[in-house]
DNA sequence: CAGTATCCAAAGGGATACTG
DNA sequence: CAGTATCCCTTTGGATACTG
């Protein structure tokens, strides 16, 4: 039998870091805001406001925040009558490339599966 | 130009399937846990408990009756006095090792980028 | 357009105690 | 052991209105 305590350090670590990715995925909407972003390059304010089916101004504003402040997603104000605003994913944002893909492609599966109808 | 309808009717089943995919995923215990069961294989409602940090058994017991719901999860009870049960993963749980593998690298990859010190 | 501000009902979830 | 039940404070987030 191996050491115990180094199995389990192991086990910490990993526990950890699904807790980091999850608080940086979490809730309602920010995998569907990054999916928009993503699919699209760049996605004004209001446009992403259309996508993400059901999501308030209030809200869409507070997540891309937290975007922001994870790095995933950069801001930039383009100067125009009135303002425009663009989001894009950073080089690190993309990097959620594969996570999106597999999120989305397990969903259709276990749609089929589980909630039945397609 | 493509189809404009079918283009945006794909994004639509796109969107829903991530909405799908995360409702079953979301909040802050169900990957935890579902980690922690995969790991050992099967798992004591107290064992995992212990497992995922922070968790209350309120908690726990509701998440786990999601996750049976879901279709995830098999929960055995055994003929042990006191009462043993035991929760492993069905087949379409274990669809979602993949998901859990992408997950706990990037978590590692963003704490080292973002969140800083490992 | 791209947000902020405020109000407020509803849901979430911890602490504690209890049961088969 | 494996949960339930209850109390109760906190957070969430929709609706609406407003601003630069």
């Amino acid at each position: 039998m191996e050491c115990a305590s180094e199995f389990l350090k192991d086990r910490k670590k990993e526990m950890m870091a699904i807790n980091d990715a999850m608080d940086v995925l979490n809730g309602k909407w920010k995998i569907c805001i990054i999916s928009s972003i993503c699919y699209y390059n760049k996605r004004r304010f209001s446009d992403i406001l259309n996508d993400v089916a059901g999501i308030s101004n209030k809200m869409l504003s507070k997540e891309l925040k937290e975007l922001e402040a994870n790095k995933l997603v950069k801001r930039t104000v383009l100067d125009t009558q009135p303002v425009t605003v663009q989001y894009e994913l950073t080089d690190h944002g993309k990097t959620l490339q594969t996570i999106i893909t597999n999120l989305t492609e397990w969903g259709m599966e276990h749609r089929k599966k589980i909630i039945g109808k397609n």
